[in-house]
DNA sequence: CGGGATCCAAATTGATACTG
DNA sequence: CAGTATCAATTTGGATCCCG
């Protein structure tokens, strides 16, 4: 009701920026799905129905340059170990995200894909 | 910390399709611009910096078929008045949006750009 | 195992021109 | 004014093959 809108309608606003950057399907999956905790490469791909390893390997190095996930090589041998955790700043998303994840359990029928 | 986490990470889920819809830039800051209430064609297109009038047209309809947003001809003349306004249902994302948009307000420096 | 490099098909977008 | 149609230009995604 009383909520400021912020000019986050400007394309050079930070905030627009950083949202559009998080308006992504993969990284909310990504996101949600290592909230459970550091998770290896192939462990991610299984989790996260869909996703192809390109896709995957890809989204986490963006979001590991955006500060939102670290990656740990465990090992240097050949059969590497590689995990990826939730950096600080990336488990503070875990409330925001909830809350939007909340909206679409609760509205199951809102999106609902009407044929044309 | 107590957070359940549903099995969003399938794509079968009703949940993550929501999520997946949602998860879109223009489709964010047009709820955003559109949380200031009822609005033209024209008016959006000016507010929500970027936005291509064809984008703009494709995403509110999609939005529009997604129970999201209504839409309203004031005039059936030639110089045509159209309105389109949020539905209860897209109201109700206004406070998980709220969340993530003070997220991205709180941590401007988190997703700021690296250069590779 | 993790992931870089390619090649290619498919989906998005941008720019214009046109209509009720 | 709002919106459709079209076509070219990107971007993005999937499928493979390969290497440390």
């Amino acid at each position: 009701m009383t909520l400021t809108i912020p000019d986050i309608l400007e394309e050079r606003c930070t905030t627009r920026q950083a949202l559009e950057r998080l308006a992504s399907k993969w990284r909310v999956l990504l996101i949600y799905a290592l909230l459970a905790g550091p998770q290896r490469h192939a462990e991610l791909r299984r989790r996260v129905a869909g996703i192809t390893q390109k896709v995957l390997t890809e989204t986490l190095r963006d979001m590991e340059h955006d500060g939102l996930v670290e990656r740990q090589v465990l090992k240097q041998t050949p059969p590497q170990h590689v995990e990826y955790a939730l950096t600080t700043l990336g488990k503070t998303l875990q409330e925001p995200l909830a809350a939007i994840c909340a909206w679409a359990t609760e509205h199951p029928a809102g999106l609902h894909r009407v044929a044309s």
